[in-house]
DNA sequence: AGAAAGCCTCGGCCGC
DNA sequence: TGCGGCCGAGGCTTTC
């Protein structure tokens, strides 16, 4: 669920608490699934200052004394500072806080906690993660980034619904984001990348960067114009064309069938 | 009951 | 025909 706009607020809320020192950290066996071992976690932050904080696409980062600290929040997980959420202001459909949801955090030495509630256990922490696995940041993503990002070397590529969603040529983009930015730009998504036309690249990034900023604006990535659309037999809000579904990129999309071509 | 907004692995096969 | 790498399918996990 959480998206790159989810995970940005998250970070501005995980900036409140830079300058103060981590006295205990703990993690369960899912949270620290890409760590060495399960104490990982509680060894490495133990005693460390926060300096500051980041993010690359749905990555964000804690600056320290030490090593940068990492978090994922996969399909469902929230940050917390001391029961108060990420997303205030950013809702996200119904959520119910339960302790037992609580897979992780950190304990400063003011007393507040950092938490990783997380329903469905797919959110995970990170020491010193590797940012070259990750493409250029969506939120501040440059037009020739872009260009680079969109350019296939052989054959006509992948789909370009799935090569928005890759994370390793573009840090951010999630399954909403990607259709409502495609919806707007009129872009089939099932269109191989390598056959888009340079006009298309061109609408697309514009499309990006007023898809960000809008529904940064309006409060999250679920508040994009083809959302009522989002549902089997849905008609176009723009145009009253009929809402096409299918598996692209192993995600659920939804297009118009009139508009996007 | 089936689908879910993220990410990872694996195997097939594309294209040089 | 060989091979590196791209790309899609499937799994994880729990909830509503």
């Amino acid at each position: 669920m959480p998206e790159i706009l989810e995970i940005e607020s998250y970070r501005q809320l995980a900036d409140r608490v830079v300058g103060a020192a981590i006295s205990k950290g703990w993690a369960d066996t899912y949270a620290a699934k890409k760590l060495p071992s399960v104490s990982s976690w509680a060894r490495a932050v133990k005693g460390l200052r926060i300096t500051g904080t980041s993010r690359r696409g749905k990555l964000m980062l804690i600056d320290t004394s030490g090593p940068t600290l990492g978090m994922r929040f996969g399909m469902t997980g929230v940050l917390l500072l001391d029961g108060r959420s990420g997303i205030e202001g950013l809702f996200y459909g119904p959520h119910t806080f339960k302790k037992e949801w609580v897979r992780g955090g950190l304990e400063l030495s003011d007393g507040r906690r950092l938490l990783l509630h997380d329903p469905r256990r797919l959110g995970r922490f990170e020491i010193e993660p590797n940012l070259d696995e990750l493409g250029p940041d969506a939120l501040s993503l440059t037009k020739k980034e872009f260009t680079t990002a969109m350019t296939i070397s052989r054959g006509g590529g992948a789909a370009i619904k799935a090569r928005l969603l890759d994370q390793s040529v573009l840090a951010g983009v999630g399954n909403l984001l990607g259709d409502e930015m495609l919806f707007r730009a009129g872009i089939d998504p099932n269109t191989p990348t390598g056959h888009l036309t340079p006009g298309q690249k061109d609408t697309l990034y514009t499309c990006l960067r007023a898809t960000l900023k809008q529904l940064q604006k309006r409060g999250g990535s679920h508040l994009g114009n083809h959302m009522p659309a989002r549902t089997p037999g849905g008609i176009c809000p723009q145009d009253g064309g009929p809402m096409r579904i299918s598996v692209i990129g192993g995600r659920t999309t939804y297009w118009c069938a009139k508009h996007q071509h």
